[in-house]
DNA sequence: GGACAATAATTGTCGACGTCAATAGTTGTT
DNA sequence: AACAACTATTGACGTCGACAATTATTGTCC
């Protein structure tokens, strides 16, 4: 038996570790963890997102969303809107100054993926993409 | 801009906690978690390891071993022994209860792993073990 | 239409985790 | 002999992820 290095999953799980605190450094300055970044990235793709739908699609805790959402609204990066057909939701959408955050800190948060990904050649990311990209659609959603 | 799902680096850390998750769901009714998994695997490489050199090569902090190793001790999976050329050193070995309990163990663990690499087959299984495990070698040593 | 289950957001709690500072005991150096 | 460096240990602190409970609102069913 040898150690768990050797185990595929123990190394998905390191080095999602180290992937983290790299995210979590680059955001370091700006006040920001990796949760509120990933939910910002996600309003990208739409107009505006209900809390729960956040929750689904980012696979934090419903309660956890709360706590982020508020942590931006008090930034300026985004703002909670009341449903129109649906009093108990609230719609959360970026701001301006959300996007302008956003296109700012792009090229440092490549750089995060990229300091990680340094033993692997452009091909080799490609593949490491699309199999990550096909266990996260199965196991993920 | 898209979402954060088209980050390598992001879906490593998704994929990562719940790798990380599946170790610990299968290793529930044992009562250890993956960290004690871990420890106990790498001993398995060595016939006994200064808990100075397992903090370097697991990567936790020497504060974390302390207590890992008192738990697995606690179990009778693993023991410290006093090292001969300096006392400052405790030498931990794994024992035959922990031997066993590695060998009882050992298809679960492989389950929890393939379970979430289900959506690979087996050749590209091979394939991101073995750029993880070149990224590995540089990020964590 | 009225009782009741289901849903959205929120609050609070809990254990686990990573990091860091501080200490005691031991060794190496000069 | 004095002092720096190292090993294991303890303790503190903030973050994170999972869960239970609450409030307000909506949908369902008879």
């Amino acid at each position: 038996m040898r150690g768990l290095h050797s185990d595929t999953g123990y190394l998905l799980y390191r080095i999602g570790l180290r992937s983290g605190q790299l995210f979590n450094a680059f955001l370091q300055e700006s006040g920001l963890r990796l949760r509120h970044y990933a939910l910002l990235r996600y309003l990208t793709t739409t107009e505006g997102a209900l809390q729960r739908e956040l929750s689904a699609r980012l696979g934090y805790d419903p309660s956890a969303i709360v706590g982020l959402v508020d942590d931006l609204e008090k930034l300026g990066f985004a703002e909670r809107r009341p449903s129109p057909d649906d009093r108990r939701s609230r719609i959360v959408a970026l701001t301006e100054n959300g996007r302008a955050f956003l296109r700012d800190s792009h090229e440092a948060g490549r750089r995060a993926t990229s300091d990680l990904l340094q033993p692997l050649d452009t091909a080799e990311r490609d593949t490491l993409h699309t199999l990550l990209q096909r266990i996260a659609e199965t196991e993920l959603g």
